[in-house]
DNA sequence: TGTACATCAGTGAACGCGCGTTCACTGATGTAC
DNA sequence: TGTACATCAGTGAACGCGCGTTCACTGATGTAC
């Protein structure tokens, strides 16, 4: 720990960048976004970051990589949570973490999966939302004794799974479920369960 | 057809703004939408639109609001394609209609279901939001015989087809979902339509 | 039918704003000797 | 251990740009009489 830090460089700005940035995205919303507005959050000359990020797209796509890592982490915490073997619970705990992230960074799951404005070219992003993804196959694979990228109809499980836990996150995040917001966190939890196993017979 | 208008006045100025902020939207993007850049297409000066919409909010407010209709559109049209009084039938007819829509529009389903850019609270967009619900409803009670609103499980049977669809046409209009975009249409509908059958046991 | 007037629709100049980008700079740090 | 120098990280002024907003205007249309 050193706090002693002098006041001329900052130590990390690299990574102070990317927090004020999600938290601009928080605030203002995407549309807001701009790399002044995260150098003046963070306290900062606005060409600072020129020397971390090249734009506002580099920035964004370090954001939404960070943000895939994170995805893949609160499907893994719920599955270490659940503390148990079974394909199809592990399965439903993937689920049910997608759930958490997206609710609790919301701005973040707008940026991953709705924005135009990240470039998914980048390779760093396209490794962390390949991995978030293998994560859901390797679900499948244990449910279902079988590779997706081996067998079309594990891969056809892969997709249903997936297309209902974004659709039901995506409308949730957009407001468009009433029945499902007006439950408490337990019921919609369960709730969410039984579609999500309707998905995967 | 009253082709010999003034130069002076557009004669409907307020559509003209609407198909050019479609096809705004559809070139670059909506970060790059703006009044003037609409209004630039149109051939006409930027303060004109302002005697038709206030400010951006609105005109986007108006487009979604367009394209809601449209989309409810789709799926009937799907309906009616499919010649059918089958339930089942009506409903994968919705679910197609649904993807037509997102992919024959991409650029408006995002406006419609991705950006914080637009002002659900506008009255008229409300209600062209829960008539495409709506629709869907109505298929869903048509199978159970019972309406949505007033059994949950049948609520729930809603709920699930429309995450499925919608988290299906989000991933793939996002590019997610690599085989299915391999696919050819019919196959690619086939695909959906053994998917979304899954949803409504 | 003609005229006067109100209203509506669109114009274009002006404003202030935040943006990204550039550039010469300066302060701090690391390294060679 | 000290000094000189290169490199790295951050500064701040300047630029041109497109934006939304305002405002006095003008051209076209509709209506009253």
């Amino acid at each position: 720990m050193t706090e002693e830090k002098s006041a001329y460089h900052h130590g990390d700005l690299r990574a102070a960048l990317l927090g004020a940035a999600e938290t601009v995205l928080a605030d203002t919303g995407i549309e807001a976004f701009s790399l002044r507005r995260v150098a003046r959050e963070v306290g900062v000359s606005h060409s600072a970051p020129a020397h971390h990020f090249a734009d506002t797209q580099g920035l964004l796509a370090a954001l939404a990589t960070e943000g895939f890592t994170r995805f893949l982490n609160a499907m893994q915490a719920r599955q270490r949570a659940a503390a148990t073997q079974d394909a199809r619970a592990l399965l439903t705990a993937s689920g049910l973490g997608y759930l958490d992230f997206a609710q609790g960074s919301p701005a973040l799951f707008q940026l991953m999966f709705g924005s135009e404005r990240v470039d998914f070219c980048d390779p760093m992003l396209d490794r962390a939302s390949t991995a978030a993804f293998d994560h859901l196959a390797q679900d499948i694979a244990r449910l279902r004794g079988v590779s997706p990228y081996d067998d079309p109809a594990a891969m056809a499980d892969v997709m249903a799974a997936w297309s209902m836990v974004h659709g039901f996150a995506a409308l949730l995040m957009a407001g468009r479920l009433k029945p499902v917001q007006a439950m408490d966190t337990p019921e919609r939890e369960a709730f969410f369960a039984m579609l999500f196993a309707r998905v995967t017979p």
